[in-house]
DNA sequence: CAGGATCCAGACGTGGATCCGT
DNA sequence: ACGGATCCACGTCTGGATCCTG
């Protein structure tokens, strides 16, 4: 167990010093054993991280730093550094919230440390990139709260069946569970009582993508 | 995996087949580890027992024989056969009930099967006793009803943090939780917030062992 | 390519009870 | 003796994400 960073400078200093390190190196000084692929251990690269940066892992309801109001974010980059995935970033509550400043989708993306990773390189080999530590701008904040919007006046009304990931210019949702067959209870639009997977805010790619420009450039 | 069996007789067959046989003989016959103390292995007597008979486990809300309605219970006797130790009902509930009849003490007490464990040999010898199914009497109904009426009384008007193990005659509530530390939030009787430690309704020993007496006399 | 589906680790809750100090 | 405290197994939930098929 790594302790916390102390203050942002701290965090922004041990994720520089992280940052051109092959997946093998960090993986041997921390004691964590390498994964041979990531089709099982999909979450391995983000819990790696983690504890590289001392991140207060497994907790809930709470920032990955707390004391810092951060986020952690591990984000997958081909050759040339552009993000390949959307990112997670955090299951839709059964009680949703009604402004977007109260959402956890805004208190999420509030601070985020954005940790690049290389993915087009066999796995010891793959590298840590720089790291950014971005807050929204206005625009980035607009477009993000009319998607929110959109989606969760969907969800409100009982259109939470018929809401699918085609929605939402740069958040969306998609299905979040272990398998198809797991299902949670929920009201449809004529307010009958129903059965839909559980379900997560997305970021899409282009997002990511321009976030990581933003501030290489 | 044993299949569940099909009816009360069933059951009964099987409870009687493996009454007079030793732990060892019935671990080994299931080929389920025996533990050398009970200290640190306290539900593994239950977990053995409820695969012997064909029990659902690790069902909630449900009953062990579900399509039986019977529940199952095993009770530690020493070397006359008497109970030695109170007997786990259920855990209080966050929304308790407002009826005896419809709470989940008088349920899960409604048709029972006891199996009695000799406690006073070394493990490997201790034998599986004759079980006995035991439906409450209306007289053991009345005293569980007014012990329960007595506690529920105590919980719902928020003297919960007050209410000791002292109360009840044949029912009573104890902790129930892994430590002194875990706490769930609760109302005091002034309305305000405030933590107390899980509890759950247990048997008084006295009660299981009038159950067997009754039936084995 | 991207929407829908899936996978692992670790925390947490519940059911199975017995332990142990005063 | 018994009231208060504790211990294990196992299923479920949550946070970490990437996979994969049309």
């Amino acid at each position: 167990m790594i302790n916390s960073p102390a203050s942002e400078t701290e965090l922004l200093a041990r994720a520089k010093s992280i940052a051109g390190l092959s997946l093998q190196a960090l993986a041997q000084s921390l004691q964590y054993d390498l994964p041979t692929d990531f089709q099982h251990h999909k979450g391995w690269l983000g819990l790696l991280l983690e504890l590289a940066l001392g991140a207060t892992a497994g907790s809930a309801a709470e920032p990955d730093f707390p004391d810092l109001s951060i986020e952690l974010k591990t984000v997958p980059v081909n050759a040339i550094g552009k993000p390949q995935e959307s990112t997670f970033v955090c299951t839709v509550p059964n009680q949703i919230e009604l402004q977007w400043r109260d959402s956890v989708v805004y208190h999420k993306m509030k601070k985020v440390l954005w940790v690049p990773v290389e993915m087009h390189k066999p796995i010891p080999e793959r590298c840590i990139g720089m790291a950014v530590l971005a807050t929204m701008t206005p625009e980035q904040e607009t477009i993000l709260q009319q998607d929110w919007l959109e989606l969760t006046e969907a969800l409100i009304t009982g259109h939470a069946d018929s809401l699918t990931a085609k929605y939402g210019q740069m958040l969306q949702i998609r299905p979040k569970a272990a398998n198809s067959s797991i299902v949670e209870a929920a009201i449809d639009a004529e307010g009958n009582p129903t059965k839909i997977m559980p379900r997560g805010f997305y970021l899409r790619t282009d997002y990511t993508a321009a976030i990581l420009e933003q501030y290489y450039l």
